[in-house]
DNA sequence: TAGATTGTTAATCGATTAACAATC
DNA sequence: TAGATTGTTAATCGATTAACAATC
């Protein structure tokens, strides 16, 4: 199906979207204009237009748009309405940040697997799930359904390991080692990059700080 | 100092820049052209010398760029050059992952506090820094330097906790819930959302993956 | 119907890329 | 000097905003 492009930019906005849609609804709200909408999130009703409207006329003129509706159709574009099965690599802190977040779960994203190399780690429970020795990696992954790979692993093995991990199958991953995984076209990476989040907040304060 | 306006776009690429360098430097490569820089980070040659132009002349014609000499001026520009000390609101996971990982300190940022309401928590040792009683919140922020609260806490109170460090002065938050905070300008907020994160992979695995 | 608000086109703005003269 | 590569201007591209006709 050969549909419009939609640009980076707007992808990127749609998870805040879909945020506050989620919150109108919790507080009882069922519809909502792209001016009121533009008022809460800070930005203008026009792009809020805009972006809708890459995927097709969710609202209706004289109305505005249903926030049930509206929250669902995102959803559905953000992939939400399916399940992903999820293995963590690495059980550090971080590792047992993302097992421990239930948010995740709730939103489709099923933790099945942590693994680690460090042998006080192994055979631990960390919410529930036995963490089990990375030397099983290869079986795990080619018995069970592997949709998505966490790494919080140290940078200096992210690549080996996501590597190996995307010849064994893995389409997607979720990059949280300080390195680019250079992975083969069609798999895709997100990178959550703490150390390059930290620079651009003290950028700011060196930089902005002063003027504004 | 009216310098010209540096967009955000540029701002978010220089820690980029930075690791790459570093990693150029603990490979003892001393010089790089733009060129090659484009090839090893994948972005043009183009955009490489446009940003660095934006802070002034770092390169020299037909030679390229002093790898040393170009880091440590964008560490200065990030105002890695300085020392923050950071406070962690929530001794959650997120918290703890956080308070543990060296990385930062290596880079000026310390862990002076850490705060939690849960008397399970308070009283405990992590990463060497005893966690606190959130009540006595208040009064650290008067009596110690405070650059930056990282608030791993939960969206209901997050913004509220926010604004009472932002009234008694802090300047700088790095924000992990899943909630935007709304402080007075001037203050700067670095949102970390990994609920938002995980939502963009999902949105490429269901739209990208089936296409290129 | 009249008022409101979308969907959509056109105008503006900003960021990226290309090109090349300056210069090491 | 000749070759290489930056610094910088100009051209292109894409994203945002403004405006308004369509329509509920």
């Amino acid at each position: 199906m050969a549909e419009k492009k939609i640009s980076m930019a707007v992808v990127k906005r749609l998870p805040r979207y879909y945020r506050y849609l989620s919150e109108l609804l919790e507080n009882g709200i069922d519809r909502i204009s792209s001016q009121e909408l533009s008022r809460r999130m800070q930005v203008t009703a026009s792009q809020i237009r805009q972006d809708f409207n890459n995927f097709g006329g969710f609202g209706q003129q004289g109305y505005g748009y249903n926030v049930e509706f509206l929250r669902t159709e995102i959803g559905k574009i953000l992939g939400l309405d399916q399940t992903y099965h999820v293995i963590i690599l690495g059980a550090g802190n971080l590792g047992q940040a993302l097992a421990n977040y239930g948010g995740f779960a709730k939103r489709g994203f099923v933790v099945s697997g942590i693994f680690d190399v460090d042998t006080e780690k192994i055979g631990k429970e960390i919410a529930g799930i036995r963490v089990l020795d990375r030397s099983g990696l290869k079986d795990f992954v080619e018995t069970q359904k592997v949709d998505i790979a966490a790494l919080t692993l140290p940078k200096a093995v992210a690549p080996e390991v996501a590597g190996e991990l995307a010849q064994l199958g893995v389409r997607a991953f979720w990059n949280f080692a300080a390195t680019d995984l250079n992975l083969p076209s069609g798999v895709v990476v997100e990178n959550v990059h703490l150390a390059e989040s930290l620079m651009r907040l003290s950028y700011n304060i060196v930089n902005r700080l002063p003027c504004e």
